[in-house]
DNA sequence: CTCAAAATACCAAGATCTTGGTATCTGTAT
DNA sequence: ATACAGATACCAAGATCTTGGTATTTTGAG
């Protein structure tokens, strides 16, 4: 592994010291810079362009998402590793969706934290455990919410609802089934009253919302 | 930490050797039996009702997947664990899907196995990172794909067509956005020649399939 | 400045959907 | 046996969408 360029963004001084300390310790880092505020970091990302950004999520000035957001506006190559306290299970999809490739906690271990930004060097994603099973349940959860309203619709009509979904019309359900356009249109306009809506449309988000349909 | 009773289901009788002396070794764990194929992993199962199962996804006579399933359909409170070689993509989301509560690489260290398990039984996740990076990509395919087509729609069609997808009719999208109805279909129009479709329902699901919108 | 893309706006014919009815035939549970 | 839910089928008026045009204004790139 060549040397890394990292820099940190962490507005506590204690984590910030220690990580710190952990990266030079480190042969196969440099320290770029370190940051203890949104503003600083999304500077010294611009200036440095390293190669890793360990950040927090809650800092004085804004969020660390804004930083990882501003990887991909810049069209850095550059990976971003979350190290925050566990907090709101939206901040950590946000955190991911905004294209963090790791998620650690701050109170890790310290052999953990150097194995993790070596694993993510080598494309893995590492991910403590308590965060892996938040993104687990948010996987599992289509399957189990269809669980949850077992026969919301019936079986027709969840058929019949997924060809809605993928854009046929109900002449063409009518056919693909071999049923008459009209009993089409019967099962919609049920489907509709079921979910309480009343277009194909709406139907579809309904049903998405409630996880009925992929 | 109670004692948890443990089952091993894997056909690599090396493996399962390693396994067996691993949880053996350890005082919280109680291995209550080893299985080497998927009928004897059914059975134990059933027999033993164990806290945890340590499963391989590749069998001689089918998938683990099928254990883990049959886990829920027995309603056996027990927490699943694949220990496998990394294989195809499709077959880690099915096993995270069918419920697996972790998922770790046979060729990770000894001492990572177990602390798997225990985090495992706190409540976490563990998955091996490479495996964790492939959950990322699934969770974040929305937004690269939205980079992968930089301007498939613009600004403006992304909005209409997020509202089309939320239900509202054109006449609606058109007071909300403040523009004229007119506008509207005209945006509609566009955005259908850009997917090659030709109706709202069929422009959601292909917008779904590219990611345009959530 | 100039050009092109994007956003805006309008019209109208024809296709499709929506809605409120009615009605028959199953199978299942009481 | 009887009642109810689900699947089937039909009709028609009115709402909405689709499509093929045309055209003006705004905005960003060169």
């Amino acid at each position: 592994m060549q040397n890394n360029t990292v820099i940190i963004v962490e507005d506590d001084a204690d984590v910030r010291h220690r990580l710190s300390q952990l990266i030079n310790a480190h042969e196969d880092f440099e320290l770029l810079h370190t940051a203890a505020t949104l503003a600083e970091g999304l500077a010294a990302l611009q200036r440095y362009k390293p190669d890793i950004l360990l950040t927090d999520l809650g800092l004085p000035d804004g969020s660390g998402i804004e930083i990882i957001q501003a990887i991909e506006k810049l069209h850095l190559d550059c990976q971003a590793m979350v190290i925050s306290g566990f907090q709101d299970e939206t901040i950590v999809f946000k955190a991911l969706e905004a294209g963090a490739s790791a998620y650690i906690l701050k109170h890790d271990e310290s052999t953990k934290i150097t194995d993790a930004i070596i694993a993510m060097m080598n494309g893995g994603a590492p991910i403590s455990p308590i965060i892996a099973r938040l993104m687990l349940q948010k996987f599992q959860s289509p399957m189990q919410k269809s669980k949850a309203l077992p026969e919301a619709l019936t079986e027709r009509q969840t058929k019949i609802l997924k060809l809605v979904s993928q854009g046929f019309s109900s002449k063409e359900i009518g056919e693909k089934l071999e049923i008459s356009y009209y009993t089409v249109t019967t099962h919609i306009k049920n489907i509709y009253n079921k979910l309480q809506v009343n277009s194909r449309t709406e139907a579809l988000h309904e049903a998405m919302k409630l996880g009925l349909i992929t």
